[in-house]
RNA sequence: GUGAGUGUCGCCCAGCGGUUCAAGGCGCCAGGUUGUGGCCCUGGAGAACGAGGGUUCGAAUCCCUCCACUCACCCCA
């Protein structure tokens, strides 16, 4: 902590540096995510940090709490109204309608990785910018590409390792049949009215489905008996959903219906879906997704089913560290090269430069520090070899090497260690 | 936005009104080898104790305000 006149900059609240020590757990999840995308031939794309504001209100919905409250929304220098993106799902059908990626063979599938921004308080799990990883099928309404991403949703938990995750699934209908359900679950909830926490209390005015799923005890016995919006689906809507069940069947997947799954984005359309950790901590979803049948065209695009889902990468790394997941090391430069005197120092530059460009990662010293804080420095740099080079080895043309797991050392011609460490 | 807790060297943390109040551990640097690591030993650098105000003869230790962090609610990834 240095005082005086400078002032001590902080990483702006909820947000933070991702350290090199912690990069080996992004890379983890980075690649398997990758992967996973692979064999279902899911495609990246980016989409801007920043969007029209106009696109969120309209997609996520006025009445969640995202927009209401949460959104970095600003002008920027040309009157423009800017917010950055509080998730993924708006930007890709925005590009989707923009680039006219129905002339593509339907559904067209996609994947990103993007930064998100929410203004909340943050906590355990939950930042103003966190990282998220998703993807969307958009194109098609059959029930078995919902299968398809609940189960590569499934799938990219288990090849990261995660024990103890529960799929959560549920239909909430669409625009014909769930105006019929609300009506029932208002009339249902009148009667509670006076039991209800304050909360529940206007949600029941402004938006119903939430009241399913408050954490207040007494909101969750009232909400337990409640009507269930999977016995109020419009045929099309039943029927979608119990094939969805049947082919989740086939593919084994251990999943639960809950009826009181509804997802807090207004967007959503029967199934929706989530991938929720072993209780711990409040937060109790590590990915979550759903069905968004009306999105694109509320979007000026033409009618267009789609599904999507996204995780978390942050949520996902502290399941990692909770369950103990092993996780690979990065790879690190193989050799380290010492050298002592002017003349070695020379010679140490041009080696270092010749080694890589035979593809051998190098760590050359720098400064003028005795040799045994070079060798210091290259243990804890964790390499295999050492390369030392001083004056008598310039002058004999050689180099030492040596093995750091071993303490094992040869002096070997310069003109053969390239080959030596090759093998 | 609401509630609770915390704030001492890069990290972990002792001290909780005064008499070494700034301790210890990790890490870092150096020495113990004149050109050699990891273990061990020794030494060193690094903190006016989140900021500002107040109480007091005296405050890191008490009070107030602010700020930050953490956890929880709301909501979500």
């Amino acid at each position: 902590m240095k005082s005086g006149e400078t002032r001590l900059y902080q990483a702006p609240r909820g947000t933070s540096d991702i350290l090199p020590q912690e990069q080996y757990y992004w890379r983890y999840v980075e690649t398997k995510a990758a992967n996973t995308c692979q064999l279902y031939g899911y495609e990246r794309i980016d989409f801007p940090a920043f969007e029209d504001a106009g696109l969120f209100t309209r997609s996520i919905g006025a009445e969640t709490d995202i927009v209401d409250k949460e959104m970095y929304t600003f002008e920027d220098r040309g009157g423009n109204k800017i917010t950055l993106i509080p998730e993924g799902t708006a930007s890709i059908c925005r590009a989707y309608v923009e680039h006219g990626l129905h002339n593509l063979p339907q559904p067209v599938k996609l994947y990103y990785f993007a930064s998100v921004f929410r203004y909340e308080r943050p906590q355990a799990g939950r930042y103003r910018q966190h990282h998220q990883f998703g993807y969307e099928a958009i194109g098609d309404d059959d029930p078995a590409l919902d299968a398809e991403v609940i189960n590569m949703a499934w799938q990219l938990f288990q090849s990261l390792g995660i024990p103890r995750l529960s799929l959560i699934l549920n239909s909430i209908g669409c625009k014909i049949c769930r105006p019929g359900y609300l009506a029932v679950l208002k009339n249902y909830y009148a009667n509670y009215v006076n039991e209800l926490c304050s909360d529940c209390k206007t949600r029941l005015g402004r938006n119903p489905l939430r009241l399913l799923d408050c954490k207040n005890l007494s909101c969750q016995q009232i909400a337990d008996v409640a009507p269930k919006s999977a016995d109020y689906l419009c045929q099309e809507c039943a029927e979608h959903f119990s094939q969805l069940k049947r082919y989740l069947g086939l593919l084994e997947l251990p999943f639960v219906v809950n009826h009181r799954l509804v997802r807090g984005l207004d967007y959503y359309t029967r199934t929706v879906f989530e991938v929720q950790p072993e209780a711990e901590g409040s937060q109790s979803t590590i990915g979550g997704g759903g069905r968004y049948d009306n999105l694109i065209e509320e979007l000026g695009g033409k009618p267009t089913p789609a599904i999507g889902f996204a995780t978390g990468i942050e949520r996902i790394i502290l399941n990692l560290k909770s369950q103990q997941v092993l996780v690979p090391p990065l790879p690190k430069p193989e050799v380290f090269i010492a050298h002592l005197g002017n003349d070695a120092r020379d010679e140490a530059i041009k080696l270092s430069f010749k080694l890589r460009q035979a593809g051998i990662g190098v760590i050359e010293s720098t400064g003028s520090k005795s040799l045994k804080a070079q060798l210091r420095q290259a243990n804890t740099l964790g390499v295999n070899h050492a390369v030392i080079i001083g004056d008598q080895e310039v002058k004999s043309g050689t180099v030492i090497l040596r093995d750091m797991t071993n303490a094992r050392q040869e002096a070997i011609p310069l003109a053969r260690l390239e080959e030596r460490l090759k093998q």
